[in-house]
DNA sequence: TTCCTTTCTTAACCTACATTAATACATACG
DNA sequence: CGTATGTATTAATGTAGGTTAAGAAAGGAA
């Protein structure tokens, strides 16, 4: 994945004659740990690359309880998948000290994603991807058990799961860290 | 959502120069009830839209168990999720009599997606519905009950739930169809 | 280092949903 | 029409994972 800016260098490569138009748009920021971006139902959505340190995104269902959607690792796109205009489906904040790279959603939308699309397919393939992951989080929690969906996750993003509590990775996968443990151990011990 | 071929006429009214460089690569064609579309694993995926009647995506799970992906009624597009080389991650089967626009995964992701982008920013958009529509799923399927998921799927899809058997939502929504007729009962009795 | 907070583990008990099986009902078909 | 097949309901029993609670371990800050 590359970030907003190297994607805005490309594109004024080819296209000297707009060189400071896109760059504005696009603010890099040092983050601490914490620090909270945005509001579940607010409107201030924005689109972040993460440059280094790690972010993640999460709802609050209506008895208080936290689930996480996503971990953003350096070189990863974090964003609230709802469009615009919707008011966010999903908390996003910082769980390592992080650099990033932040362009409004509606920017992303309507200036950033059709000037990639055009300088390369980067947007499109990104989206597609982003769906198979999706369906195939859906196939996982519909399918398979705590333990295996907790193999599939440490299999699929060892570089994650070394670096975020277990408690969160219990809360990606839908369990509680209580019962994560318990499999964990009786996996270990009489399978 | 709009049918292939009306896609097609569109984009030919603004660009008459490639007239029939399009249609050939769509096919019109009458489904019975049964009939297997696509098998999860193999490589020959389409991408349906459905003119009328009904298809459903689904998985067989390690266990022998099918899950209900998606049901894809009159007007909506019906396809695998996955890329077009990757091998298919769902069946895709008929549940109604249907009439269905067909283009092979390939000749949509190459010819037809950057057609309709430079068109209207049709596919973009949806594509990024799609997202927020899995997205919400995968969130039900964590923080809601049984009972709660049913509910949110028939004021989601009334026009779906009248028309498909009760297993199928229930496979649909992640459990068993004697859970489903349990809690509705519970639900109407009791509560 | 020491204290404090967060995280992990274990255990007892509880609940939502799965499994199995039997019965009733509906639909399709020869 | 009657029989076969698919669908829905109900009930008995099983189990994965939730809840609560307490102690152990690990990490951070002064």
């Amino acid at each position: 994945m590359k970030s907003f800016l190297t994607l805005i260098d490309e594109y004024v490569n080819i296209n000297p004659s707009s060189t400071s138009k896109f760059k504005h748009l696009v603010q890099t920021k040092s983050l601490e740990k914490g620090e909270i971006l945005q509001i579940q139902g607010e409107k201030n959505g924005s689109v972040y690359f993460v440059k280094s340190g790690m972010l993640r995104s999460y709802t609050i269902d209506k008895k208080g309880k936290e689930h996480i959607f996503m971990f953003a690792p350096e070189n990863w796109i974090m964003g609230d998948g709802t469009h615009s205009d919707s008011p966010n489906a999903l908390h996003i904040d910082v769980l390592e000290k992080s650099e990033v790279e932040i362009i409004s959603q509606k920017e992303f939308e309507i200036t950033f994603m059709p000037l990639t699309n055009k300088s390369n397919e980067d947007t499109t393939t990104s989206m597609l991807k982003r769906i198979t992951v999706l369906q195939q989080r859906i196939i996982m929690l519909m399918s398979a058990s705590a333990i295996e969906r907790y193999e599939h996750f440490t299999e699929t993003y060892p570089h994650i799961s070394q670096r975020v509590p277990q408690k969160m990775i219990a809360s990606y996968l839908g369990i509680t860290p209580e019962a994560l443990s318990k499999v964990k151990g009786e996996k270990v011990r009489g399978k």
